[in-house]
DNA sequence: AGCACGCCGACT
DNA sequence: GTCGGCGTGCTC
């Protein structure tokens, strides 16, 4: 029996219910290349279409068993090796994903390829046989028309736009006839460093009078012209953005003769900054008690965990350092993350100048190109130790000696999109894989966190005394429902005002927090209340004041504000963080006092920018979102200011109280960090609420002790974890009949006290799929994972929920 | 999901 | 008779 090679692929195109390892065989010609972690195209399904995959392993086997063989062999080497492909192995399980998801999420969005079918007229064909065989087909000459006219081959996306769902059939019958044939370009992303950019073709008289005939029926042209008139050379993507004309408009304006496209190259941005190597790192007691605690663990040469609580200002960093540099002495490599990418600049410094050039940073924040030469550099192990924000936890280094998470309690860490992982879990995959050390470390640990130190999972350091022995600030409760019987409706009680009078009087500065999530705006009438909603989504459009333009965050839709409302002429209003209406009322309380806002609003100018000039300039007062709350340590800053301490505490999420004892934690802290001391006013409608008062009080164990009773009382992580399916569909009544099909499945499993719903999900509808969540109460094991994976599988291949679609996340952000 | 094949109703 | 609707089953 004759043998050849065999290759199993994981396939791109197979979605999760029959999502395995596809076998093929390898051609001659690519022996060589097809080795495990290299991506391959193969042809797939019926239509033998390409489709992007990844093979997995290679052995030998019959050759006639009239297995497919690879079409081609997308990367010169492996770009996952063993241990790669296994995370992806583990994630697939962990996260309800296919192998190809976890890849995708494990490279770099650099190094994805994109495939594109592209359609071409066969070119010995003359025009006349041709139109004469399109004739006889479906839609065939104006597919036709359109491939002569964009010069004779154009992308599948474009023909379906041109032409809708008729477009693929039609071309199949052309290709049978011998009139066309297609081949699929395969593209790397990374190729990001030009910008398509878009000027006007003629005078700007003549656009604008072109276009403004036709302003009526379709805006966009006329806005688009209008944009270029007055800016010149755009971007094309500035200008979809701007103007909410569709690419398709942009190209179709093209043709007709409007505009003209051309490339230009992107600047890269960051420069390499050259740092002055640091001091020897001198640690206090305590640092250095941690410190010995945490290298024995490391050293220990097994997989370990520790929590390293530390008040604000306790010098964890140091610790940190400390730590690295000690598993760096031994040949290790270490992984350090934060949670927000504006904290990466200041940290990198840091470990820039105790370890140059072996220290490598990795944010999404960063240009594709650099992402991939760091992810590059880091592969070929020329980088000792990687800095970044959540996907950092994926560069590719061997031999990792720590993980470190700080403030490993943020929301920020948890993927927003599929699959949804954990960072603190992938963290705890690699330390087992490594046997390295995960340090996690914060103020105020989560509590699954803090409940699995007591219990043994994770060893305890803890940092008690703050830097230069700086006293905790003195924290003021203030009542709001005193003020409002006292006649004040504002959002500046007395004793904030008082205190803040104080600070100017002294010419010491103030930080304002205004707790409030998310800080995007709205659009409301005055009159009816009426407010604008998505036409594909059940959610609120935003308003962007950049562009003056509503949009939806879910789907993308972006339509023009207006100022009278559509439903009964009244006068729409912005509302939204309400920062802009505490300056307006701080500005009255203090005239002349220089107020710096931050929020959406304001943070198109940079973050960076904003805080510098309030550190220079000494502007007395700084008011912000949660923006403000980060790491940012100012000298003069004597006063801290919550303005509604409640706004985040009583949303219907088990993680509020948590978030919100977090959040005013740090905000507390922000106050007296350089010589002086601090004051911190916090102002609520429930002063006498726990969570308020230990956040106050700074006191973490009191807070832990309430919430962690809470939690088991209501089986909350970690005492269960909370599995929610998703199901979704375009008719609301189906979906909510599949979902109690899911859910009876699941009672019959797993018990009805254990299955609840199906609930509408938070956004009830979203591109106009209407989507219900069944909720089970469990435990996250090998077995329930199996078990749910399979419903999946089973709802997915069932050709009764033809139309429907479902998925499956663990302890969700919501 | 995405595609082909197959089996019925409204036309030339 | 034919075309094209969509229900059904499979993907190495």
């Amino acid at each position: 029996m004759e043998t050849a090679a065999i290759v199993k692929v994981a396939v791109s195109a197979a979605p999760y219910h029959i999502d395995k390892p596809y076998d093929y065989l390898v051609p001659a010609e690519l022996e060589d290349l097809a080795v495990p972690g290299v991506r391959v195209t193969v042809p797939f399904g019926r239509g033998n279409k390409l489709s992007e995959g990844m093979i997995l392993a290679r052995g030998e086997g019959e050759k006639a068993r009239g297995l497919k063989a690879l079409s081609a062999v997308l990367d010169r080497e492996p770009v996952l090796d063993s241990a790669g492909l296994a995370l992806a192995l583990w994630m697939r399980q962990r996260y309800f994903c296919t192998m190809s998801e976890a890849v995708r999420t494990i490279l770099p969005a650099g190094l994805w390829y994109r495939l594109q079918e592209i359609w071409r007229l066969q070119a010995e064909l003359d025009l006349e046989t041709a139109r004469a065989a399109a004739g006889g087909v479906r839609h065939g000459p104006e597919v036709l028309e359109t491939l002569e006219r964009s010069g004779g081959s154009a992308g599948l996306e474009a023909l379906r736009d041109a032409h809708g769902d008729g477009a693929l059939p039609a071309l199949r019958a052309l290709e049978k006839a011998g009139v066309v044939w297609r081949e699929t370009a395969v593209k790397q992303k990374v190729g990001d460093k030009t910008r398509r950019m878009a000027e006007l073709a003629l005078s700007a008289e003549e656009a604008l009078a072109l276009t403004e005939a036709k302003r009526r029926s379709p805006p966009a042209r006329y806005e688009v012209v209008k944009l270029l008139a007055a800016n010149g050379k755009t971007a094309c993507a500035d200008l979809t953005y701007f103007t909410g004309a569709s690419p398709r408009t942009l190209r179709g304006m093209e043709k007709a003769g409007l505009l003209v496209f051309s490339e230009a190259e992107e600047l890269r941005v960051s420069l390499p900054v050259k740092v002055e190597p640091g001091p020897p790192i001198v640690l206090n007691e305590e640092q250095q008690g941690a410190f010995e605690l945490l290298c024995g663990l490391a050293e220990a040469g097994r997989a370990s965990g520790a929590l390293l609580q530390g008040v604000t200002g306790s010098g964890k960093t140091q610790v940190y350092l400390r730590l690295v540099q000690e598993i760096l002495s031994k040949g290790r490599t270490a992984i350090v993350l934060v949670p927000e990418i504006v904290l990466t600049p200041q940290m990198m410094g840091k470990f820039s100048s105790y370890f140059g050039d072996d220290a490598a940073m990795l944010h999404s924040g960063l240009r594709m190109t650099e992402r991939c030469d760091q992810w590059k550099r880091i592969r070929r192990g020329e980088v000792k130790v990687v800095l970044g924000t959540r996907s950092a936890i994926f560069a590719p280094l061997r031999n990792i000696g720590v993980i470190i998470l700080d403030e490993e309690q943020e929301g920020s860490y948890l993927s927003e999109n599929p699959p949804r992982y954990h960072t603190r879990d992938v963290a705890k995959y690699l330390c087992a894989r490594d046997k390295a050390l995960l340090v996690l470390g914060s103020a105020t640990p989560s509590v699954e966190t803090a409940w699995a130190a007591e219990e043994g999972q994770y060893h305890k350091a803890r940092l008690c005394r703050r830097y230069n022995e700086q006293s905790l600030p003195q924290v003021l409760i203030a009542d709001l429902r005193q003020e409002i019987k006292a006649g004040n409706p504002g959002l500046i009680g007395a004793d904030l005002r008082r205190e803040l009078e104080r600070n100017l009087e002294a010419g010491e500065q103030s930080i304002l927090f205004l707790n409030r999530r998310g800080s995007s705006r709205m659009l409301l009438c005055g009159e009816c209340g009426h407010v604008p909603e998505c036409p594909r989504c059940s959610a609120p459009l935003t308003y962007h004041s950049a562009n003056g333009r509503l949009m939806c965050h879910h789907c993308g839709h972006s339509q023009r504000s207006f100022d009278a409302c559509p439903v009964c002429g009244g006068i729409m209003k912005h509302v939204g963080a309400g920062t802009q209406k505490v300056e307006e009322e701080l500005a009255g309380l203090f005239p002349g006092a220089g107020i710096l806002r931050m929020d959406a609003d304001t943070t198109a100018e940079g973050h960076g920018k904003l805080l510098r000039r309030f550190e220079t300039e000494r502007i007395p007062i700084l008011l912000g979102t949660q923006m403000v709350a980060k790491g940012l340590d100012f000298e003069n800053v004597t006063l801290v200011g919550v303005l509604a301490a409640d706004l985040s505490l009583y949303l219907e999420n088990y993680r509020a109280a948590e978030r919100t004892f977090s959040l005013l934690t740090q905000v507390v802290g922000r106050a007296g960090r350089g010589g002086k001391s601090g004051r911190a006013v916090i102002q609520t409608y429930t002063p006498g609420n726990d969570v308020i008062q230990c956040a106050a009080r700074q006191d973490y164990g009191r807070f832990y002790e309430g919430e962690i009773r809470m939690r088991q009382l209501r089986r909350l992580p970690p005492f269960a974890d909370l599995f929610t399916l998703t199901i979704s569909g375009v008719e609301e009544g189906a979906v909510l009949r599949a979902a109690i099909g899911v859910r009876d499945i699941l009672r019959r499993r797993f018990g009805d006290s254990e299955v609840l719903g199906p609930a509408p999900a938070p956004v009830l509808k979203v591109n106009n799929r209407y989507r219900y969540r069944v909720l089970l109460v469990g435990k996250n094991n090998k077995e329930t994972r199996e078990e749910i994976g399979g419903l999946l599988r089973a709802f997915a291949g069932n050709g009764a929920n033809r139309g429907f679609n479902i998925f499956a996340e663990c302890n969700a952000a919501d």
